[in-house]
DNA sequence: ACCTCTCCCTAACAGTGTTAGTGACTGTCT
DNA sequence: AGACAGTCACTAACACTGTTAGGGAGAGGT
């Protein structure tokens, strides 16, 4: 998956009981098994039979393996990826329904890949995939990369939302820890001759439809995509875009 | 800011040292001085003069604190919400960079703020300015929620993405700890017949135009609301949505 | 004077990421 | 064969984390 990474130097000596690959192998069974929040040097290298300054030799600190943990996650997604067809509206949208999917599947993976941009085959190949298809859809590089980037943020941003427990907080001169759980209800209950718009809206805003909240979004992003200029080119050759490769 | 929170039940006693609104205020003034990082109980508990286990009076624990901080925090950009005029894609806008700026700026602001949907005054005053701002472009109540959220959640998840330093990872067979600082490197120096696509918009995909990025992603979310049915009332009256008030 | 409630205290626990220093093993060179 | 150098996992330890248990001082109500 990702390689030998630590080059060898000079030659292979009694071969390691912990590599990187396996090192990374171990994360994802930890963090799929016993989520991220139990995800410690120390478990990690339980994992693998061994203690936990070991991991230390093959990585500089947690936030490295955590960095490889991320690609290593996008690598388990490559095979969902939906085939290109020739409509890019059809696939982006597959793609990110898919991605989502995903990222809610696999334990913690949205908290690990959050904010990250492992320059890792796992990314490599999601994006190869993204642009290839903006490419054939006649989109320019820029924009395909704008759009490469900012959908992943919208889904990754989205789920992260989406996961994260709803958690009451205080409101003006109301108890605190008893209050009502369900937030619509504490919207609503506002007062609402200053917050006259938001209490109206509570109900909306607390609906549990997340999946249309999700279309809602998306679809508004791929509707403003669709007046962006493109060029279209049907030369299946695949490489279009590829110069001086 | 946030009341007074833990309800006297029959009668305040000797006034205590520690009130939730201080407690808020130290977290705000940890935070911005030290960092997330460096906010623990105990460093919040000495801003106040205080041990850390006195703070479990107040706050349930340190995610609850988390929750407070982030409602503090929406508070503080309050006085920074663009003024209603007219002009629902402008107002978005303004309201979009104005929070990115803030975020940007308040120290760790977004890594409190990412996924967190405090239901407190901060929040409150925060949603109802975008949600009659959005009423009064004439946007149904379903559709102001879902552009509500929608739109935080597409800045915050990208600011998050901005402010993460962009870490080095593992290429196949290539070193990782001494790698190249610069990921478009990286990027261009994969295998180019594996993934064409990418190493031909390696370039493009890691453009410091962080603003550019930006207003990408946001001028297509606001084209594809342009394209939303609207309902068009202009009484100034302010709370046409609000019913039974 | 007693009781009860509020609220901060000390002590402690189990766990974290990380560094220092050690030593066993292996392949290469003399 | 023996010395050397490199690889790599080990034990021990440090400073720190969130959190609980239990104690006790002060104040208001009866």
């Amino acid at each position: 998956m990702t390689g030998k990474g630590r080059a060898p130097a000079d030659g292979a000596r009694r071969r390691p009981a912990v590599t990187l690959d396996a090192l990374v192998r171990a994360g994802l069974v930890v963090l799929e098994r016993d989520g991220l929040d139990a995800l410690s040097m120390r478990s990690v290298a339980a994992e693998l039979g061994v203690r936990a300054p070991s991991l230390y030799w093959h990585v500089r600190d947690k936030e490295e393996l955590l960095d490889l943990l991320a690609d290593g996650l996008l690598g388990l997604g490559v095979p969902a990826l939906p085939p290109i067809r020739g409509d890019w509206r059809i696939e982006l949208r597959e793609l990110a329904w898919a991605f989502r999917a995903f990222l809610n599947r696999r334990r913690d993976s949205v908290r690990v890949l959050m904010g990250r941009f492992p320059a890792g085959p796992g990314m490599a190949a999601v994006m190869e995939h993204q642009l290839a298809m903006l490419d054939r859809a006649g989109f320019s590089r820029q924009d395909a990369a704008y759009i490469t980037y900012g959908l992943s943020t919208l889904v990754t941003g989205f789920v992260y939302g989406e996961q994260r427990p709803i958690s009451a907080a205080v409101v003006a001169g109301v108890p605190v820890r008893e209050a009502v759980t369900a937030i619509g209800d504490t919207i609503a209950a506002f007062p609402a001759d200053t917050y006259p718009h938001l209490v109206a809206t509570a109900r909306e805003l607390t609906t549990p439809h997340i999946n249309e909240r999700f279309e809602f979004v998306l679809e508004r992003f791929l509707d403003g995509l669709a007046v962006l200029p493109r060029n279209p080119k049907h030369d299946q050759g695949g490489t279009g875009t590829a110069e001086h490769a």
